[in-house]
Order: structure tokens, then sequence, then C-alpha cells
DNA sequence: ACCTGAACACCGTTCAAGT
DNA sequence: ACCTGAACACCGTTCAAGT
């Protein structure tokens, strides 16, 4: 029987695939070739149905960061909101590779920012204040949820000369910390808008 | 005349070529072969004397960050060393592309946590509670700049279907604003510091 | 011992050719 | 119209060969 003239496959086929390959094997293990070959195609068909790598990348970006935020309770207070919307963001950033997290994700973030703006107000900030502290909060938990996973990679096992610095950095942070270090860091934020730093 | 039997060239003027490469074209133009071109040797001697290219990388990153943080006045309020030890940290980092900013720069973050803590201890805060008020404002600040960085990419220039989502992100935010965000974000961590959360 | 040319196994991307 | 094989211009890295 004659293959069919045009191929089935959706540019949401190729994400799931690009994500696949994401969660198996690493980011750098994504490229042109490896998602068409596990699609069983040649690398034209991404080209025309994604555009290029980069496009690729903003498409599992956003896939990986849909539904990002919680909404609010009917009767919770916004500073609690505030609290439980930054660690959900928090924890569900953590599941992205950070070089994702970071380049464009506008649209991403826009949409997740909406629950918390609206939020804001039903607890009685006013419109520009809402979205000041949204974007302060935002731009925390994306920077720390960056710095978290940057900080992961342990030091370079190549044999190049490091300057060690003497007794500083004790094996680093240990998890427990780091959680303790973004509690405290939100908590503070949230505290700091309540008592109207900047308003 | 023959040629000398060794080449007399350093790790450091390897780093060096690559800082030149990296600001005249872009950290992805910094490659392995493009860097021994630009030295006229092969690419051999960057393997013996600096290991590979995330070595190499590493060496940039590590020239790019040296001096980051400013020392504490004779007689300046650790709040007020604080605040300008952060604005001093960022204006720095920001002359680094934020894939070397995030990746395992402990070196260089820990010789710049040691003037704060100093500063911080000379304030009378406690050595728990420096080290924990250090961490806070390091974190803040290098997650700041990455987001900060990222952020400046603009949309996907490829034919990707990109989903709108209706009228919101008006443009992305303004370089005062992002000042402002900044400026703003510093002063609430210092003031919660100051007045004792998490204590 | 330490270099170079050449090679290996990859990339992103595009072109001419097929159906 | 839309696919494939092949190619182009790159990578990081290593090998055999030269001096």
């Amino acid at each position: 029987m004659p293959r069919p003239e045009s191929l089935d496959l959706s540019a949401d086929d190729i994400v799931s695939a690009a994500v696949a390959i994401l969660h198996e094997s690493g980011l750098d293990a994504v490229s042109m070739r490896s998602v068409s070959a596990r699609l069983g195609v040649s690398p034209i068909p991404l080209y025309s149905r994604i555009g290029n790598k980069e496009a690729l990348l903003d498409a599992v970006a956003d896939r990986l960061l849909a539904e990002l935020a919680p909404t609010a309770g009917a009767d919770e207070a916004w500073t609690a909101y505030a609290l439980r919307w930054a660690h959900e963001l928090r924890s569900k950033l953590r599941t992205a590779p950070s070089r994702l997290i970071l380049e464009g994700r506008r649209g991403a973030y826009v949409e997740a920012s909406r629950p918390l703006i609206d939020g804001l107000r039903s607890g009685g900030l006013s419109p520009d204040r809402a979205v000041q502290a949204c974007r302060l909060l935002m731009w925390a938990v994306v920077g720390f949820v960056a710095v978290e996973q940057g900080h992961e990679r342990p030091a370079t096992p190549a044999r190049a000369p490091r300057s060690t610095l003497l007794g500083a950095d004790p094996a680093g942070v240990t998890q427990d910390e780091v959680d303790a270090l973004f509690d405290l860091h939100i908590r503070i934020l949230v505290d700091g808008l309540e008592a109207g730093v900047g308003a």
C-alpha cells in the first residue's frame, strides 16, 4: 500500500517528542535531528511546522509552563494567597530547566500573573500597587528558581586550575536551607508589601 | 629561523582571547575553534592548558566576576552598606551573560559575600544572622539579574504560532521600571532584615 | 614533549531531487 | 505540495603523525 501523501504530524506531536527527550536525556539531547529521528521523519517537517530550534524550545517552554499559578480561595487573605501563589509557582518552575524559564517566557508569566493581580485587588490593593506587587513577587520567584537550578551543578570536573579560596564554601547549602531561604525571602516581601513599603 | 619548540601561551592568554570574542561577538561565538584561531594555534593547546570548553567558560566567568563587591565604609550603617553592596553587585553582574552568572559561580560569590558578612557583623548582627542575610541578598541580586537579562530578548522572531493572550503584556517593562523594581526589592529585604523577620 | 592536520561524531539549516 | 537524501558550514574532542 502506498504511504499517505502527507504526514499525519502536528506541531503538538513535535513538541511532545521534544518534551519526552528532555525528560529522558536532558535539554542538551534535544536537537532538531533527535526529535525528528524519534518521530521517524527527516528534519524538514520540523522546519515547516515549527520554524526553527528557537521556536521549538519556546513551544516546549510554553508546554511545561502551562497553568503555573493557583487561583485565590473565596475567603483567603491576599497575603496568604500571595505566599501560596509563590510557593506553587516555584514548585512548577522547578520542573523546567533554567535556560527555558529565563528566556522570553512572557506569555506564560503574564498568564500566571493574572490570578495574583486579581487576588491582590480583591484584597484591597490599588490597581497600580497590585501590578507592582505582582511584578515584584514574579521576578523574585523566577530569579530564585534560576539561581537554585544553576546551583545544582557541582564544581567543574575538568583539570582546570581552580582557586579554592581557603576554607570558604563548605559544601554549599543543603536543600532544607534552600527551602527555608525561599520561604524567608517571600515572607519578607509580602510583609513589606503589606506594610506599604514603596507605596 | 626555526620556531620555538614550545608555544609561549598561558591559560590567561586563552581566557583573554575568549573574553575578547565574547565582547565582540557574543557568547555563542566563543568556541574552542574560534578561540584557538584567534590565537593562531590548533585547538589542542586549549585542551592541554584549560581542559575543555566547560572549564574555559568557568575561567571566563571567574575573570568577569572578579572583585564583584565593594567594602564597607568606616562609619557606614550596615543597612546603607547592604543597599550599596546590592546595587554595585547588580551593575557588575550585568556585564556578564546570564548563562555565565548562574552556573556554578560559587568561588566568585563566596568572595563577594565576605565583605558583606563582615559588614553585617560589624553592624551588630549575630554570625548566623549575618550569613542568612548575606545569602538572602546574594540570591536576590543574582536572580534578579538573571531574570533581567533573559527579559531583554524580544519575542521569538520565528513563524511559530504564538498565543497572544489578548491585550496582555503591553510592550513589557521599561528600563526605569526595572531599576525601580530592583531598588524596591532590595529595600524591602533590608527593611525586613532590620525588623528581624525570620530571626 | 608538544605541536599540527585530519578525522569522528555530532549540530542547525537548506538545497536539489523525487513522488 | 511536501517529503527525503545529501550537502554546507559549523561544533567539541581526539588520534596518528610529525618535529
